[in-house]
DNA sequence: CTGAAAGCGCTTACAG
DNA sequence: CTGAAAGCGCTTACAG
């Protein structure tokens, strides 16, 4: 059995309130000598107090809940990373929750989270709500309002509940992807796509495109998923089309591209530059070296953590939700150079 | 404000203690009318029970602990992911910690998630306590011993804590990767050590060549820690010796050998054979790619988890603390051939 | 079949 | 400067 206030309130020869209001720090009340005779023993028997009781009489846990679709993209865990930092040096814990994709295991958590008395959440939506997603969100839409806690959204947004939000600009990401490929000579610039959530980054690739005085051509985009395989897939289609470059819509995709620009016999980057998104770490490791666009996913935690902090401490201030963009940041490495005939 | 359970008996004119047992279906001793009753209205208003007053009624949590030397290699997150999913089907929680390899960060999370009340911890030490060893780990049993709660460490033990203990088997993987390198041909096979917690590969690589009659040479054996960089610094050493083969402890050191390899103007496997441990992601992308021992770091996690659990079900059993031992499964890839000399 | 009461381990007005 | 009492939202002997 655990040592509790009342145990060290007998011993000081102290009421249960003069413990609680000495280990609190209350101010301005209480005189040195019991103050310090309480210390003293609390420490002796190494007291912790009970977080549980504390929780349940002050209405505040000082937990937070994060639900994430998998801890398989390493994007994730660099998150989960960041949030995680940034509660723990405001002494915040933080439950862990892995969808893994699915629906109902999101609808799921966040009822667990909301009996567990989290005190705000950090939410990615899973990406694959297969049936009836009109359904699945509104009821996101009222679990969330019924739980009555701060709530921001990472990565992925959702429509009709208004929210924090916390994200890479994926619009200036696509863009600055396809201007650095347009910069380095290119024109027949190839795109394959990501899943709806992230059509912003198309939106930036066609934005540079157009801004070039270049027509998007359907036929140099494909559509992908994300997968590797949707990668090879969507390349074989450009490759016969013969773009000099593709901007794949992250960095599965592009190993996806380089395998099928492989087996077409064709070299990165001498035949096809090739830029990607995410900096996962298989994009250091790739045959060629890939270009890529950075997310920071860890600073992005940290922020979206800090967001929600706020709120929690302002509770009553009724700020407007609120984007905050991560600037994206190009990573140079080997899989870029300007199309044959022109020169290196 | 939250629905309580008084509110329902009060609209269902029964008592709390009416609520309660009908609500956890506690057996035999309510009418199937008033039965009905509470379960109706606790449905209108979507009932969810204050888990933290429940907790503190119960003394129970269903609370778990996971404490991570870090989230960046990516076993630690698919080891949280099994462990997450074999919690959450029992509806246990999770709270995440991520002490960064960090000693002093270490035993903070071992304080906060005492003071929590979580029922039992899963805990991976961190890898370097550069300072005083002895004293950290003394300090880690008093606080694993004090707090009560059952633990099982993973990947990483404690000579003097004895519990639960659930791992690869390292021993075992070294041999198996080892024995595969002889079995092609080769039998000068150099080899890079892990950090002192992984010894047990270095002793299954000593054994499998001793099983075949092959003297251990010292300059066959470099010091790594497991980073690309030590993998690199080991290779150059190790090739000039002219090994026709390595075994890395990790896969990231594997990397470095190949980096290595290739400025040394080798090709793998046909100049160098290589070998690597974890089947981490970037095994499978790399320029050629590897040969490995997968460890299977989620069907760990969940079997931790589940070790875990069977210890909260039975806790005056007084089951000798035990070790799982996972069995390494050699996963063949393009990084070995036989030794040059020898046909393919 | 049902309820009053005590208790889990804290905090916090309130009174002195 | 200090303490008695009520309360946070549940559960659980116990009595009827």
């Amino acid at each position: 059995m655990r040592i509790t206030a009342k145990d060290i309130a007998r011993e000081a020869g102290v009421s249960e309130t003069t413990v609680s209001l000495v280990l609190n720090g209350r101010p301005a009340r209480i005189s040195e000598k019991t103050r310090k005779r309480v210390l003293e023993i609390a420490a002796k028997y190494r007291f912790a107090s009970n977080q549980i009781a504390v929780s349940l009489a002050t209405r505040k846990t000082y937990t937070l809940g994060i639900i994430l679709p998998n801890l398989t993209n390493p994007l994730f865990p660099r998150l989960a990373a960041g949030v995680e930092k940034h509660a723990q040096k405001n002494d915040y814990a933080l439950f862990l929750c892995n969808c893994e994709e699915s629906a109902s295991l999101f609808l799921h958590y966040l009822e667990v989270l909301q009996r567990r008395c989290t005190d705000g959440l950090i939410v990615l939506l899973p990406s694959e709500v297969d049936e009836r997603p009109d359904q699945f969100y509104q009821k996101v839409h009222e679990a969330l309002s019924a739980s009555q806690v701060p709530v921001v959204l990472v990565e992925r947004r959702m429509k009709d509940h208004p929210c924090d939000f916390v994200c890479i600009d994926n619009r200036r990401g696509g863009e600055l992807a396809t201007e650095y490929l347009l910069s380095m000579g290119h024109t027949r610039i190839g795109h394959i796509t990501g899943t709806p959530f992230f059509a912003e980054r198309t939106r930036g690739y066609k934005d540079a495109l157009e801004s070039c005085g270049i027509s998007v051509e359907p036929r140099w985009m494909a559509e992908g998923d994300f997968s590797i395989e949707s990668g090879y897939r969507g390349a074989r289609r450009l490759l016969a089309e013969r773009v000099t470059a593709i901007f794949a819509g992250n960095d599965e995709m592009a190993l996806g591209v380089s395998k099928a620009a492989t087996e077409a016999g064709l070299r990165i980057p001498e035949d096809l530059s090739l830029v990607g998104f995410d900096d996962n770490p298989i994009a250091k490791v790739m045959p060629v070296p890939l270009t890529t666009i950075l997310q920071p996913g860890e600073t992005m935690g940290e922020k979206a953590c800090e967001v929600l902090l706020d709120r929690l401490s302002n509770p009553d201030e009724e700020r407007e939700p609120q984007d905050f963009l991560f600037d994206p940041v190009l990573i140079t490495r080997r899989s870029v150079c300007p199309p044959a005939g022109k020169n290196c």
